[in-house]
Parts: C-alpha cells; structure tokens; sequence
DNA sequence: CCCATTCTTCATCACCCGATGAAGAACACC
DNA sequence: GGTGTTCTTCATCGGGTGATGAAGAATGGG
C-alpha cells in the first residue's frame, strides 16, 4: 500500500459548498462567542478544519466573511413578523418570548454577534443601530402613532438591549439562568407597559 | 547656536508622577472608547506624548494599566451610596439620575469601560458582574427583604444595562440625545415599579 | 484524452502587537 | 562634586494578524 496522505495534498477534495457551508457555521460561532475584533481568521480556519486561505478564497475578507455572518435576510425577519401580527394588548409579551426564544435556541443569533461586536467595531455598531431603528423603533412607532411613540419605542429598545447583555454578554443572575416563562413573565407586562401604559407627562 | 533637540533624548525632564498620570488620563480615555482589546499601548503612548516603554516601566502590563483604569476605590462608593441614603419610595428617580449624571459628565466612566470591554474580554466579565452583584443586586436585595427582592433587583439591573448600552455604546435615538431630566422622568418610575410595584406572582 | 475550471495547500509578505533590556540624561543627596 | 536613583529613549525580540500568489490535485466538459 502507497502511503500517500490523501487529506493533506492540494486539490480539490470535498464539493467546494460544503467548505463554504462549514467556514460559515463555525464563523458564526465564533463571532458570536468573541466578537468580531477578537475573532481570528486562523481560528475560524482551524476549527473548520480549514486552510485559512480558503476563507479568503470564499468570502474575499475577513469583513466579507462577517458580512455574510450577520446577514438578516434569513429568518430574522420572519419572527419580527409575528411580533406585529397579533393583538396590541399581548405585543409586550410576544416581543420578550420572541426574543428570548429566538436567541436562547440558536447560538449564532445575528443580533447577540452584533451586539457583542458593537462595542469595539464601528461597522458593527451602525449596523446594530440601523437594525434596531428600522425594525423595531420604526415599525413599533409606526403601530402606536401616538406623539410620544418614538419615546416608547425607545423604551423598549433599552428593555431589549438590557436583556440581551444580561443574559447573553455579562451573564447577571438571575436573568442569566432564568427560564423563558419566567422572562416572559416577569418582563412581558414591563414592555407593555412602556409601549400602552400611561406615562409621566412632559 | 547649537542645535540640540532636548525633547528628544533619554534622561528625566519631568516629574515622573505626571507622566504616570497622563499616561492615565489617556488610557482611560481610549479603553473608554475602544475597550480593552481594541485599545493598544502604543496608541495610549502616542496620545499621551510618551514612549511605549514609559507605560510599562510605570504599570508593568497593558492589563496592569487597565486594572489602575478600572479601579472603582474612587467617587464610585459615594455616589451609589447617596443612592442607598435616601427614601425608598423615590429610589428609582435617584438612581437612573446618579448613573447618568455620573455616566454624562467624566467621559471615562470605569462601568461604560467594564460595558465596552465585556462582550470580548472574559477578565472584563467578570469584573463587571462581580461589581453589579455586589454593590448593586445585593445591597437591593437587602435594602428589599422581599422574597422576590433578587428578582427585582434583576429587572433593575437589565434597566441600567439597557440604558447604559443604548446611550453610550449603541447610541440609540432618543434615548442618546435625551436630556437627564427626561430620562430621569421616563425611567426613573419604570424603575421604581420594578422594586416597589406588584409584579406577576410565581 | 486533453484541457480549463475549481478546490486546496504552502510559503510568504508587511505590519502590528506586548514586552524586555541596555544605556543615556537629569535630578537628589551627601 | 561625585554618586546613586529616577525618568526617558531606542533597538529589538518573538509572535500573531490579515492577506496574496503560485502551484498542485481532483473534477468535468469537449
């Protein structure tokens, strides 16, 4: 028997999109664990048992890569969708369930990564904040049409951002180890209450 | 007449502590704006007209640095305490105006710096929910006694945490161009709800 | 069967990082 | 005025970073 080692020649050995297809799975995870300053493109390469050129042959840049990681065209949009179809008087609830369901599942969410990069990465940080305007400010505003909506909406915003880096980012107890009924229940009313409940005059 | 560079050349020309101290201000400064990771020592050396070596010589590490940044022995104990010191029933407005008063004014804060550092820097982490366990969870549980006092004090702490974001990293509209008084007449009931309001029973 | 395309590896580039060590200049003290 | 301590500069080290280019191997179409 010839023992030439198949798996560490040049040429080409699996389909190309699988590569692409794993290179992306394990970005997600790492941006989403490190952020995007603090993730390697060797590191990405390794853990997909990769070269790292390949990620450059792939996706051109390492920006390029997290591009394609924090994309938004998937199913983001559709769980948003169903914040807003139901009734008014429930959104608060829906909103947290939502959320927390959404983020507790996957651990790739494109909100967590950008959240988590926000912080040191400029790019990241305008894209959370056009995210957040146009998605959640803007549609919850446009729902109340009351003058004081933007103001309510961006109530919320706090209520969302605060949860996220509880639980996903610093960990604080016990919103960290809390159940999703539990969040639900406990911050459901509190959203609702920033977005219908009557507030402090100006 | 000789030409000379004297601003150029080894030897002592100032005071020592007042390097020691500008090389200070100037880390906080930018471990406030980029984090911890983000933030090199040759930029804190550029900035503060210095040799890298210098900062080194005076703090050791780059973590050294940042511990001395990040040190809350200071003004931090007295303002939580001005906090805890007064009546319960307006606990809420007093502490969404201390934090952002405190947060507002000195551009360099140790708790945005903690925020900013957290998300990639594990060190930061911890340093950041040990500190909101301790002066924050724990001293409003006490100061409760209920049963459902840590829960409380949880909802309080993703309060700061959102609102904190949402200003100073984020920079999410109104919340970021929004004056103290109205925030401190927005959140501050919010906030006083979560401690002192019923909430959902178990 | 040949050849162009696609996938993969390797070597390497230029740059930046944190950190160290030596040596020189100004000061404080005796 | 010598001497030792303190502050400062410079050169450099080892290592990690994103990115590039060339070349090799499998594949598929003619």
């Amino acid at each position: 028997m010839t023992e030439h080692d198949n798996s560490r020649r040049p040429g080409r050995w699996r389909s190309g999109a699988e590569s692409k297809q794993r290179i992306l799975q394990v970005a997600r995870e790492l941006f989403h664990q490190h952020g995007y300053g603090s993730t390697t493109v060797r590191a990405i390469a390794t853990a997909a048992e990769v070269d790292p050129a390949m990620v450059f042959y792939f996706y051109g840049t390492k920006q390029g890569l997290f591009s394609a990681v924090t994309d938004m065209s998937g199913a983001v949009p559709q769980a948003i969708e169903s914040i807003f179809a139901g009734d008014l008087a429930t959104i608060g609830e829906r909103i947290v369930r939502t959320l927390v369901e959404n983020l507790d599942k996957s651990d790739h969410m494109p909100l967590v990564t950008l959240t988590r990069s926000a912080p040191t990465d400029p790019r990241s940080e305008a894209l959370l904040r056009e995210f957040i305007d146009r998605e959640l400010t803007g549609r919850l505003a446009a729902l109340l049409g009351t003058p004081d909506a933007e103001l309510r909406a961006g109530m919320v915003n706090v209520q969302i951002l605060g949860l996220a880096v509880a639980r996903y980012i610093a960990h604080i107890e016990p919103i960290a180890s809390a159940s999703v009924d539990e969040l639900v229940a406990t911050f459901g009313p509190l959203v609702q209450h920033c977005l219908t409940g009557r507030t402090a005059p100006p």
